[in-house]
DNA sequence: TCTGAACATTGCTCTTGATCAAACTCGCGG
DNA sequence: CCGCGAGTTTGATCAAGAGCAATGTTCAGA
């Protein structure tokens, strides 16, 4: 395995209040592996035995129903822990998390987590930190996915994967990794057929532009004002 | 204040591990409270500057939209740790919790949180498996309303007040607080005029009673089939 | 004992978005 | 360079359940 530069970690915020040579410490315990596109890195309700620090990429995460349906938690961006089931004192995952584009990540074997919450200041506070932002976002998707309609949903869908990931473009903002139609619908418990009626719709009224699997939204302000329209 | 018995939280997994005189420490440091039926407890977006226990009586997590609607996110029954802010490095509370039946409950200040947590053995891993397990049933719930259809929802949502407060009766398992239709109907994302035609319709094929503000289910497995029933 | 408010029921209409069906397009592997 | 499959579009139909409206019932407090 090549040896991992201190960089890697030194600006996150778990890491950011330690030392150098404490970051060489973790660093030499950690496992670093690179998954294709669609590869899953661990599945809902397996062993808990790693948890992981995506360096590069995106992740999905996701739940499956006993009806084989499957919809899109949440999305993981770089520089995230994930799989983080023993700060639950969870023996196995809550759900499975697949790559949404080639993606790379550090895992550690659980038994490090107390180590490290005990041993590196801030480490814990982070992840605890990280813990309840997800749990707000969940719980915002809840409350919006029980009360809105379907396009007021998807309008906020994409929001959010723009604000997660956007990047500028001369176009407008795209977001960075592929999305399938059938992916935005998994978002948002609705059917593809719906949200490629509605990304056309848009694409005719000027706010996005979409190819297949790639999405460049180019009036944000239109799309926001949709997206928490009273009406 | 009147002085509280250690018995009361002696045999309750955040504290089962404590000796006596630990538990004196802890009840002496705690307000009690007494909640009337519909009585907020703390309020979404405010100050998070208490952790409480439920000491007797049921509680709502609830959501509210910019738009007014709201969502009932989960309940709370008697033992259980909630306004756990703290635990998640969180400085405002994430929802609202009101009284669904008259209620009684500790709480403490939040500077306490840290020092419970390193003082007493076995108080932070339990706080966090409850934490865990509240996480995974949101995310159930999330899916569920994704993915479910809206007869099914309600009987889950039905199921799971059963499970969670039903006390036997002669006529079958009776939920033990009051339910209102628009109750179910905001924990289900539908009106309460569907919920209402559905627990006609299951009290005409002899599944459940009701009277107002009261469920009685008679026939529990028949409503388990119909909440996850394939079609 | 009466009254009003909170809760519940039920019928009707109408919209949203699912479902079914078919065709099209792009990009990749052979 | 071709062909196949994954992803996408679009049309037509239809049912679930929301919305609206009106009426009925229960209960708590005066």
């Amino acid at each position: 395995m090549p040896k991992l530069d201190e960089s890697l970690l030194s600006d996150l915020p778990p890491f950011s209040r330690l030392g150098k040579s404490q970051i060489r410490d973790i660093l030499d315990q950690a496992s670093s592996r690179r998954y294709e596109e669609g590869a899953a890195i661990f599945r809902e309700g397996h062993d808990a035995d790693r948890f992981f620090l995506l360096l590069d990429g995106y992740l999905r995460v996701i739940r499956t129903t006993p009806g084989g349906e499957q919809i899109i938690v949440l999305h993981i961006s770089p520089g995230q822990l994930f799989g983080i089931a023993p700060a639950l004192q969870r023996d196995t995952y809550p759900a499975t998390s697949v790559a949404a584009a080639e993606s790379i990540a550090l895992s550690w074997p659980v038994r490090l987590w107390p180590e490290f919450t005990a041993k590196y200041d801030g480490f814990a506070t982070e992840s605890y930190k990280t813990l309840g932002a997800r749990l707000g976002q969940i719980q915002e998707t809840l409350t919006e996915m029980a009360t809105q309609a379907v396009e007021k949903r998807v309008a906020a869908a994409v929001l959010r994967m723009v604000n997660q990931s956007g990047r500028k473009t001369d176009e407008g903002i795209e977001i960075a990794f592929p999305v399938t139609r059938q992916n935005i619908s998994d978002m948002t418990g609705t059917t593809l057929h719906t949200v490629s009626r509605l990304l056309s719709a848009w694409e005719k009224a000027g706010m996005v532009q979409s190819t297949r699997k790639h999405i460049v939204v180019t009036d944000p302000h239109r799309l926001v004002v949709l997206s928490n329209a009273t009406d």
